[in-house]
DNA sequence: CCGTTCCTGGAT
DNA sequence: ATCCAGGAACGG
């Protein structure tokens, strides 16, 4: 499930892997996962250079020479590998870009969940939900205010359902949902406009360390996330709330539940992270 | 705003 | 054999 650490921490190890390299060969074999464009189109990158890798949110945006972009998002199984040529496939490999230096970029997606989209770096901005995204939580100019502003919109709104929308805050899944409501203190259903303005920085703070923390950690591997080098991460030793349902809260020792809310699964401690509602007692 | 859907592999 | 994982598009 890359979320934005394990997202960026694929853009990190592929980068100076990539950079400069040509593309002399580029095959889609999943045409589905490409959604404004053709194989054809896919195919037609081969001779342009890889100029740069940028992320936004779970995002990742390709550029290219010759104007043009190819955006990626993992969704839940993608894998994007850089891989010796003469390396077997994998299974579920659905597009191979050949490099002019022996290797391959190859993806592989289980589930074919993954979106890709390609054209000028406009186009695919527009194209895909990128340019809707809403404010990356590290960013420098974010800042706690600016956080706690955005909460109080949210209304009644469940602050996981909120800290999921990637309209709302870009990057954040349900890992790192469940890691910064548990860090703050804050049950997963309380309502958005209801979480006192100082509980409220702690929840921005909470989130971001609990980000850099998993970025620090290359990411959390679970079950499919690894790197663009197959290296797993570290994160999953660190977890305090997800997927520890039935274990001991490392604050109170109270037992960590696990509820649907919004129709994902939370995983928080029902002792030590406060409800906080709108509603009149 | 919420629920459903996409898809496969792994757990039960 | 059945259920479940879940990011984001889609429909209501």
């Amino acid at each position: 499930m890359p979320e934005l650490p394990e997202v960026e921490t694929v853009r990190r190890s592929l980068l100076t892997l990539l950079i400069g390299k040509e593309i002399v060969g580029a095959d889609l074999g999943y045409p589905p996962l490409l959604k404004n464009a053709t194989s054809a189109d896919f195919a037609a990158l081969t001779g342009q250079r890889i100029l740069n890798i940028i992320r936004r949110g779970k995002y990742l945006m390709f550029l290219f020479s010759g104007d043009k972009a190819l955006i990626v998002h993992l969704r839940m199984t993608g894998q994007l590998r850089y891989e010796a040529a003469n390396e077997p496939m994998m299974k579920h490999t659905h597009f191979v870009m050949e490099l002019n230096d022996g290797h391959e970029l190859r993806f592989v997606d289980p589930r074919k969940f993954g979106m890709l989209y390609l054209g000028s770096s406009g186009q695919v901005m527009a194209d895909s939900a990128w340019s809707k995204l809403g404010p990356e939580p590290l960013a420098q100019d974010f800042t706690a205010a600016d956080f706690t502003a955005l909460l109080a919109q949210g209304k009644a709104r469940a602050i996981k359902g909120w800290l999921l929308d990637q309209h709302k805050i870009a990057g954040v899944g349900n890992i790192y949902a469940d890691e910064a409501l548990f860090c703050a203190g804050v049950n997963p259903l309380s309502h958005c406009s209801a979480i006192p303005e100082a509980v409220g920085e702690k929840l921005f703070y909470c989130l971001r360390e609990v980000l850099e923390k998993g970025i620090e950690n290359r990411g959390t591997s679970l079950n499919d996330y690894v790197d663009g080098l197959g290296q797993q991460g570290s994160f999953q030793f660190q977890l305090k709330a997800y997927g520890r349902e039935g274990e001991a809260c490392y604050n109170c020792g109270e037992k960590i539940i696990r509820e649907k809310v919004g129709g994902r699964s939370s995983s928080h401690c029902p002792s030590c992270q406060v409800f906080y509602t709108n509603d009149k007692a």
